[in-house]
DNA sequence: TTCAATTCTTGAAACGATTCATTCTCGACG
DNA sequence: CGTCGAGAATGAATCGTTTCAAGAATTGAA
């Protein structure tokens, strides 16, 4: 059914090996020759079968990536830097959703092995990274992506994530608020727990600020809404005046509920501050405020280390490259 | 260095044979037996090797996708109803981004290839599909997404977009609008030509209506920023007084541009529209209307099309599905 | 004319999982 | 007591590509 190099090889004269090299090292075979092989080829059409290749190479040629949440454009800013560096040494990049759920994150985790992909770029959902470091220590580097863990154990490209929310929750105090609440979870999530943490931080060092916390079991608009609203149907003294949320698409949904269901002014009642700064931001109803990380660089750093592990092989120094956030004001926090 | 069958085999004592059976068959194999070998596998970490697997199956258990922006989170929408649709029969979907590019899309249609990929999902970006025909006439069935070509050669889910052009623009000139622009582009792709068709059409019927276009290179917020920056900065008599951006994308650049820079008023001066009705959409400067299309629907379907086409085999007749779009109506149209 | 040095080409041996025709083991039944 | 058959297990052959040691052909120098 399918043509193979067999049969092109037949169909040219030449053995097998012959259209191998015309394949991988055209240098290798007489310019006449390589002409004669890429007429048959064209003339059966035929294509590589990629499994046998993989199968004779060991690995194959790509990278496999976990995202959290492929909705999130934060993720697919980041994917889209991952590809662009994968492509630079001709990798294609596979991308995985995990919905932050553990059983999802398993499963394309197996996929990977499966596939013997040539390295893993991975945003965890959990804190338990044991099943990653078995997969590392078979030979397949892994780079953890937004996170930093055991130094030793895994590279990372991370944001300082207490540095963000910190800058975020300075920020709303400095506009004059003092009750702050924070909107975000699940707290299983680093980045949610790091943010939370800043945020802490900004308070302790506010005398007369209190924090309050709002849980959502996600990082979704529906979670921000469901939060917004139950903010909007509290007394106005029992509201909070600054809110944080974990990240833009919360922020946004906080946002929509506040302003559309309730007559709550922002950023004069609640100021609103998010975090990632997604395009959508700006063009929110109130363009929203947020901190701002270089996700596509992200990405394309998190390919670079990981490519530079697989290279290295075993005894690698792992590497920890480390942004820093930067706070961006909207009107959302700022009337003027 | 990689554990395989033939490992497994010689620790629990039994043929390669058998341990194949305990993988995929393990009804046919001894209880206990198979109890024996699964604590080979566990004891000596084995993978299952994908490429030699897909070697002999000749075919793999994914499916190729590719999509004309995964920024977009129209399409993100429907590669999740396609992996929803995917996992089901234990398929994984393979996401590939063309950028519109006919070459990155040229790029991934080879992958797929090689990779022997179950089925295809595509939105592609040019009229050209003898690529893909020849693709299809080698066993490999394709399914256009959001497209209708050719109704003989390719099953297809699509929306009917002439349709969605004409609502949107009726909507406009409803409003009361009668200089009406279309901000779109590239006019190679067939959305575009066919919103711009129904525009046309809607604005036929109507006495006294003028359709101005408004050419993009792409369907990106950016370039709706610049055309909206463009009508922004014309003397006011000029301005068209309804907008009808080809995707919510554009649509959100020209609303930023219109809302931030200048002093025109949505919808009294300009009232805009999109499509798709992306989340964000209703988070919009300007809540915008937009037209709504089943998007994670539309890959669920996609799938299920490919599937049954690939279990049929040849002599398949090939199937349409046809969604209708739906108005729908936010501030950025209607004051009130 | 011969030998050495290049430059090309060859084809068998891997890679690792799956399949399938065979062989082996029991137990039941006549 | 011999035979038959169901249930288990076997292992060689296969998928299609790449690699690599070895052979063939060509060139130039002596």
């Amino acid at each position: 059914m399918s043509v193979s190099v067999r049969d092109v090889a037949a169909a040219a004269s030449v053995s097998v090996g012959t259209v191998s090299n015309v394949l991988n090292h055209p240098g290798k075979v007489a310019p006449e020759t390589v002409a004669r092989v890429q007429a048959a080829i064209e003339k059966l059409g035929f294509v590589r079968n990629d499994a046998a290749r993989q199968l004779r190479a060991g690995k194959s040629r790509s990278i496999g990536m976990v995202v959290l949440d492929v909705g999130n454009p934060f993720f697919t800013d980041v994917a889209r830097g991952a590809e662009d560096r994968a492509a630079e040494d001709g990798f294609t990049l596979l991308l995985g959703n995990s919905d932050e759920k553990l059983a999802r994150e398993g499963s394309y985790l197996d996929l990977f092995e499966e596939q013997r992909v040539h390295g893993i770029l991975i945003t965890p959902v959990g804190e338990d990274l044991t099943r990653l470091g078995r997969v590392q220590a078979n030979g397949t580097p892994a780079v953890l992506v937004d996170r930093e863990a055991d130094r030793a154990q895994f590279s990372s490209v991370s944001v300082d994530d207490v540095a963000g929310g910190y800058l975020a929750v300075r920020h709303l105090i400095e506009q004059g608020k003092r009750r702050i609440a924070f909107v975000g979870g699940p707290h299983g999530l680093r980045q949610v727990q790091d943010r939370l943490a800043g945020a802490r931080k900004a308070v302790a060092e506010a005398p007369g600020v209190q924090l309050e916390l709002i849980d959502t079991d996600s990082l979704s608009v529906l979670q921000g809404r469901a939060a917004g609203e139950a903010l909007q149907s509290r007394e106005a003294v029992h509201r909070p005046d600054g809110v944080f949320a974990a990240n833009d698409l919360l922020a946004m949904g906080v946002l929509q509920a506040l302003h559309m269901l309730g007559d709550i002014r922002i950023p004069d009642d609640i100021a609103l501050i998010g975090y990632d700064d997604i395009g959508f931001a700006s063009a929110a109803v109130v363009p929203l405020s947020s901190i701002r990380q270089p996700a596509a660089l992200i990405g394309y750093t998190a390919v670079d280390l990981m490519l530079r592990e697989a290279a290295a092989g075993a005894g690698f120094e792992r590497e920890h490259v480390v942004f820093q956030p930067e706070l961006v004001v909207r009107q959302s926090t700022s009337g003027a």
